[in-house]
This record gives structure tokens, C-alpha cells and sequence, in this order.
DNA sequence: GACCTGCTGCGGCATG
């Protein structure tokens, strides 16, 4: 029995917790981990104890020895989560006089001195740390990470896209570098994704030893409903706190329902974006002081202060008080919140994945079945409306989205655009942190393996030789060939935003009685008088501090809700949009639809069929055509970088893309033109985009290199260009 | 027509 393979004084902290057996994961993993010398990835959902799972087996193997190193190496993306798995860890690892230490910017300077004088335990940590204890302290990274056994990485699946994933996968890659034997890796995941990506990500070198710990737990039933809505005439569909006709809109019956349907429990409602949260949050408190009641809906997004997040999440996880939370996709992740009944969406979903982390929210106790509510707005249809608005998107979306969430699929990572940012990051920072390298071997710890190695030998050399240009001055090369920072590598490396491989912009800072609220973009213009949505209520400017860019606030009747700057739209995946095709050429109207979700999905069905879409690809509106090629957003924005090559002008949606000032006839010559190129280059097509910058350190990366992986994260894409064009035509 | 995340070292002060 895997129990009996625990230290004894674990199986007593086991008993005293009144456990009554392990659970399924827990028995696994115990056996995958002291069974085995390789890599571990552990995929279960949040409530099924993965943290004991990995540290049960983790302390057990390591208790003889932790006591004169630091031999396991825990890191997480969130410091709120480092903090309750300290919490965790503190009792169990005090019975067993092993040393745990969190270390985080807002984690005690005490116990990291200690660790420091006396390197041993444990250590839970964050990507940004890692990497300021290798550019500040590189003599006790050494001494730190020299003697590791394991690196836990806890919630895995938010490293597998982004650059702070590719930034981690570099930072572990240097710490096996130090070490004599390279640390066991061992990843906790939600069940969400592709394992295959997350033990890809895990051993790049070798995916398939990676032994897999899965939950077989069932997951519990789920019950469903779509709800549509239609804007009344005049209306917009952009969120502020009032309609613009000031009659009742779309959002205000919809806010009608869920004051309704989720007073008095616990539920989390997922609105997509920090205006709609605000938008949300003040439509149900004003429904609520109407009602004479206690405002029970309360916001969560990014921009709000910590101290009112932490309220909001203590809130929730104590449950004495009901509470609904209007969040973005803060509560997706990590944080124990305890159970809510239900589950509700603003807007149809755009990916799966994310869908997904949402219903783990809801029914995770045995027996209990998790409850999903989408609420869709459509517009108000006129003669002159677009065709693509009679097709109701939304609606069709929502559906296809449900049946991919049955048939468990799940959007796959892709290659990201942060590649060449995080290489030159990380090479700046490996010249700190040795204090001058070689190209060589600066080559061969960045991008001898892992996902930053499709950078290539060559395109490493171009981004250093662009490093070393009298217009960068990131790095100067000595005569011996060692390279060395140079002027303006010393300060950027110096300053303390290197730690971190994501922007962030410069904020006003809003305070009220001394308590911080939260931020809001720099770009908002403020001045004493002005009124501001905020923190689901409103309020007055009544003190500018434009040096420290605070601004002092106060209760007030009316506001308007601040700019929170946007950045491009949340793609969607091929699949998803092949899938509201199919929703269209079905008859079938799914069960989980209300009755006006219903009627708008044949209201949609019947304008699909007038426009021929089963057959026709082109479609006039006004002066422009749209061009529907039901792909996903990569491919849509690699076709129209093709046809503005051929001279249009366009634009991508979410199921094609939109050519301006031209007819169907001249977008056909276009597409013909398109289709007769014997092939197209990726790096051709590359010299045509316009964007290419993104990510934080392109700036200093040459063209012809973002070009040359713009090329190979598009080549699949590109290579089918001709063929659509093609087909288009027939 | 989007969202999220993180941060050193030092001086100076109060407190135990």
C-alpha cells in the first residue's frame, strides 16, 4: 500500500488530519515518485489535494537529506499561491524539522537571509525571483541551486503559452546547468489541456518519460443553459453603466436575472473584460440598494487593489455571507475559493481551455452537478444591418462551443511570439550572471534545447550581432571573442522591472480614506471633478497627485467607467470556427438553448441559407465584401497579410475577414491572382507584416529575425494560403 | 474586440 511507503512521521500527521484514505491522485503519484527516477506530471482538479500528492512522496524521499540542503525547489506564477502552500507545508514540515521558506517580493527578508546563511528544505518561489537571484546574487544561486532533487512547478498549464512560460523553461534549464545531477521535475497541472504539451513542456528532451499521474475521478454532471438576448433599437452593445437610449438594453435584463437567479448563494460570474465587470457590478448594486437589500455582487479584476481582491476571495471561501463575484480571468486560476453554486458567462466563449478552468469552479463536491449559465447579446436588426450580424455569431458560438466542450477538445499551445524577446532577456541575463560568456555557450544554454531552440544558430547570431550595434549597445565583445554588456545593457539589467519578461504601463493609483482601491491607465485623463466607475461604485476626483500619480476619490452619484487600455482580441481556434459552421448546416436545436437563444440560432440558420453561405464564400455589404473563410484567427490574419500583399485593404473577424472599397467580382480577381502563385514563402509573406513588434524586448531585436520566426510560427499556415485562394475561386 | 502575472537593495525609522 502506497500509505505505508511514507515516512512514519507522515503517516502520523496523515492520521491526525483524520484522513480517511488517500485519494486517488495521492496513491498515484506517491508511487510515480518514489517508484521512479524520472519526471512527474500530475493532472488533477484544483480540490483533489495535488499539493500533498506531490510533497507527501517529495518529503518522503528527501527527509534525510533536506536537512543540509536546499533540496526541493517549489515555483508558482502567484505569490497569493506560494503563501497558502506555506501555509500548507508549515505544520507538516515543522513535525519533520525541514526547513521551508517562501521567497517572493512581499515575502519576510528575514527568512530568505536565513536561507542564505544556511541553504536548506524547501523554497517556494516565483519565476521573477529565480531570475533576480541569478542576476543579483548569481554566488548563491549557485550555492542554492547547486544541490537540488526536485522542482515542483505548480499550476503548469498557465507556463505552457506565453513568454513567461518560455522565460521559466530557461530559468530551469540553468539551474540543471548548475546542478551535478539534474533535478527531478515534477508539474502539477489542472485537468485541462494537453498532457502531451504539459510533458513536452515538463522534458523537452524526452516527453515520453514523463510518467503521467491522471485523477480518474468522473467528472460530475453538468447543467447547461444558453440565454439570448436581443439590444433594443439604438443601443450599441459597448458597456457603460447606463444604456444610451436610457431605456432598458441587453445587459440590463440581463442583470434582471442574474440578481434574480444568484441572490443568496455563492456563484461566480465570468464577464470578460474589466469594463463589463464594472459595467456589471454597479447594474447589480443599484438592483440591489432598489431592493433594500445587502449588495451581495461584488467585482474582482486585475486593476483592483489587493486588500479589496483578498476581501472579496476570504468572503467567498468563509460562505457565511452570500456573495457572487463578477470577476475577469482573475478567479480562473490557482486560489482556493471553496465551492459556488453556479457558474456564469458573459458573452459567448472564445476558447475552451478557459471554459473549461471555469466549470472546475462550480460542483466540485461529490454528487453536487455544476451549473453553467451563458448569457449571449445580439444586435437589434435594421434593412441596412451587415449579413454578418444576421448570422448571430454569438449565438452559433456558444453552441459550437458546448459541443467541443463534450467532445473534450481543447485548444493546443502555440509557438509564441515572445521567443526572441525572452532569448535576448535571457541573454543579457546569463552575462550578468557569469559575468561575460561566449557566443558558444551562451548559444548552447539558451537554445541548445527547449521551446527557445527554434531560434536557430543563425538567427541567434543576427539577434546578438543586433545586440552589439552602436544603436543598441546591449553588449560589446572583448578581443578575446567573451562578450560583455554594454552601455545600455548595464541599465536595463540594472533596473528593477528586468526581473519580470512581461510590460507593464505607467498608472494612477486611486485612494479613498486611505485605502488603496486599485489603478487605471495613465492614459485617462483626470483632473479634480472627475467622475469614475470603479470597484463596483462611483466616485469624484477630489485630489490630483500628478508626481506620485495618485489620485484621492470620494462617493459620488454619477461617474463613467475609466479607460482600461486593450490590447488585441482573445483568437479563436480553427476548431471552434469549423464548429459554428457545422452548428449553421445542422437543423438540430440543442435543449440547453432558452427560447430567445433559440430563435436566434434559427433566425441565424434561416440568414445563412439566404445568403447561400453552404457554397458562397463572398458576401457584399455596402462597398466592402467579406471574405468568410470559417478558419480560425492565425490563419485569417496570415490570409489577409496575403491579400493586402496583392493591394486590398482588409480586416480579420472571427470567421474571415473584410475587404474594404472592393466588390465581390474585384476580391475574386484578387483571390484568383492569390491562388495562381506557384507557392508562397512564409518569408516572403513575412517582409509584408506590419506588427511584428509585441513583446517586451523586440525593440531591440532585428526585423530580420521577429521575420524569420514570424516564417516558421506560420509556415503550416502559409503553405495553405494558395490552396483556400484556390477553392474560393472554384 | 482581452485578460493575467512580478520586482532589489538600501537607508532610515520604530519596536522588542
Amino acid at each position: 500500500m502506497s500509505f505505508d511507503r511514507l515516512h512514519p512521521e507522515i503517516r502520523r500527521w496523515i492520521w491526525e488530519q483524520k484522513w480517511e484514505e488517500l485519494r486517488d491522485v495521492q496513491d498515484q503519484a506517491i508511487r510515480a515518485i518514489l517508484d521512479g527516477t524520472g519526471d512527474v506530471l500530475i493532472a488533477a482538479s484544483t480540490a483533489a489535494g495535488k499539493t500533498e500528492a506531490a510533497f507527501l512522496p517529495i518529503l518522503t524521499a528527501t527527509a534525510s537529506k533536506a536537512n543540509s540542503d536546499l533540496s526541493i525547489l517549489y515555483v508558482s506564477p502567484l505569490k497569493a499561491l506560494i503563501n497558502d502552500q506555506f501555509r500548507r507545508l508549515d505544520l507538516l514540515c515543522e513535525r519533520m524539522e525541514i526547513n521551508v521558506v517562501r521567497w517572493h517580493g512581499d515575502a519576510p527578508h528575514s527568512a530568505k537571509k536565513k536561507l542564505l546563511r544556511d541553504p536548506r528544505g524547501i523554497a517556494l518561489i516565483t519565476p521573477e525571483s529565480v531570475e533576480a537571484m541569478f542576476v543579483r546574487r548569481a554566488t548563491d544561486a549557485l550555492r542554492l541551486f547547486g544541490k537540488l532533487e526536485f522542482v515542483v512547478v505548480d499550476e503548469l498549464h498557465a507556463f505552457l503559452q506565453g513568454p513567461r512560460g518560455l522565460h521559466l523553461a530557461s530559468l530551469l534549464r540553468r539551474i540543471d546547468e548548475i546542478s551535478k545531477i539534474r533535478p527531478r521535475r515534477i508539474g502539477l497541472s489542472a485537468t485541462i489541456g494537453d498532457l502531451d504539451a504539459a510533458a513536452r513542456w515538463l522534458n523537452p528532451e524526452h516527453p515520453d518519460s514523463v510518467a503521467l499521474v491522471e485523477s480518474s475521478a468522473a467528472g460530475s454532471e453538468l447543467r447547461l443553459q444558453v440565454r439570448g438576448y436581443v439590444e433594443p433599437p439604438g443601443e450599441d452593445g459597448v458597456d457603460d453603466l447606463e444604456s444610451v437610449t436610457g431605456e432598458a438594453d441587453a445587459l440590463d435584463r440581463i442583470a434582471d436575472h442574474l440578481f434574480s437567479t444568484l441572490r443568496g448563494t455563492n456563484n461566480l460570474i465570468f464577464a470578460g473584460s474589466r469594463r463589463s465587470v464594472e459595467s456589471l457590478a454597479d447594474r447589480l448594486r443599484f438592483r440591489s440598494e432598489g431592493a433594500g437589500v445587502p449588495n451581495e455582487f461584488l467585482p474582482h479584476h486585475g486593476s483592483l487593489s489587493r486588500e479589496l481582491r483578498e476581501e472579496l476571495e476570504a468572503r467567498l471561501k468563509k460562505g457565511d455571507l452570500p456573495t457572487t463575484a463578477i470577476a475577469t480571468t482573475t478567479l480562473e486560476l490557482g486560489i482556493d475559493i471553496g465551492s459556488v453554486n453556479s457558474v456564469a458567462q458573459l458573452g459567448a466563449p472564445r476558447s475552451i481551455a478557459s471554459l473549461r478552468q471555469r466549470l472546475g469552479r462550480s460542483g466540485r463536491r461529490k454528487g453536487v452537478p455544476a451549473v453553467l449559465r451563458v448569457y449571449v447579446r445580439e444586435k437589434h436588426l435594421t434593412p441596412d444591418t451587415d449579413p454578418l450580424d444576421r448570422l448571430r455569431l454569438e449565438v452559433a458560438r456558444a453552441a459550437a462551443a458546448v459541443r467541443l466542450l463534450v467532445e473534450h477538445f481543447v485548444e493546443p499551445p502555440r509557438i509564441d511570439p515572445a521567443v526572441a524577446t525572452v532569448a535576448l532577456h535571457q541573454t543579457l541575463s546569463i552575462i550578468v550572471e557569469r559575468g561575460g560568456q561566449r557566443a558558444k555557450s551562451l548559444y548552447d544554454t539558451i537554445c541548445g534545447g527547449g521551446p527557445l531552440s527554434i531560434i536557430g544558430q543563425s538567427g541567434y547570431v543576427d539577434m546578438l550581432r543586433g545586440m552589439a550595434s552602436p544603436e543598441s549597445r546591449l553588449i560589446e565583445q572583448a578581443p578575446d571573442g567573451t562578450i560583455m554588456l554594454g552601455e545600455v545593457g548595464e541599465k536595463l539589467t540594472s533596473q528593477r522591472d528586468f526581473y519580470a519578461i512581461f510590460e507593464t504601463d505607467q498608472e494612477w493609483r486611486l485612494v479613498h480614506a486611505g485605502h488603496a482601491l486599485g489603478t487605471i491607465p495613465i492614459s485617462n485623463a483626470v483632473g479634480i471633478g472627475s467622475m469614475l466607475a470603479f470597484a463596483g461604485r462611483r466616485w469624484r476626483v477630489v485630489v490630483v497627485d500628478d508626481r506620485a500619480k495618485v489620485l484621492e476619490v470620494t462617493p459620488h452619484p454619477l461617474a463613467r467607467i475609466p479607460r482600461f487600455d486593450r490590447t488585441a482580441f482573445e483568437p479563436l481556434h480553427d476548431r471552434l470556427v469549423a464548429e459554428m459552421k457545422a452548428v449553421y448546416l445542422t437543423a438540430e436545436v440543442p435543449l440547453y438553448l432558452n427560447e430567445q437563444a433559440a430563435d436566434l440560432l434559427q433566425e441565424g440558420r434561416r440568414a445563412f441559407r439566404a445568403l447561400g453561405l453552404d457554397r458562397e464564400r463572398l458576401v457584399q455589404s455596402g462597398k466592402d465584401t467579406h471574405v468568410l473563410l470559417w478558419r480560425g484567427t492565425a490563419f485569417n490574419s496570415a490570409f489577409s497579410i496575403g491579400l493586402s500583399a496583392v493591394g486590398f485593404e482588409c480586416s480579420v473577424h472571427d470567421i474571415g475577414l473584410t475587404v474594404s472599397d472592393a466588390a465581390p467580382n474585384e476580391v475574386l480577381l484578387a483571390l484568383q491572382q492569390m491562388a495562381a502563385m506557384p507557392s508562397i514563402s512564409p518569408y516572403d509573406l513575412a517582409e509584408k507584416v506590419g506588427n511584428l513588434r509585441t513583446a517586451k524586448y523586440d525593440n531591440y531585436v532585428p526585423t530580420r529575425v521577429l521575420r524569420y520566426l514570424w516564417a516558421q510560427r506560420n509556415d503550416a499556415i502559409v503553405g495553405e494560403i494558395a490552396g483556400v485562394a484556390s477553392s474560393l475561386t472554384a
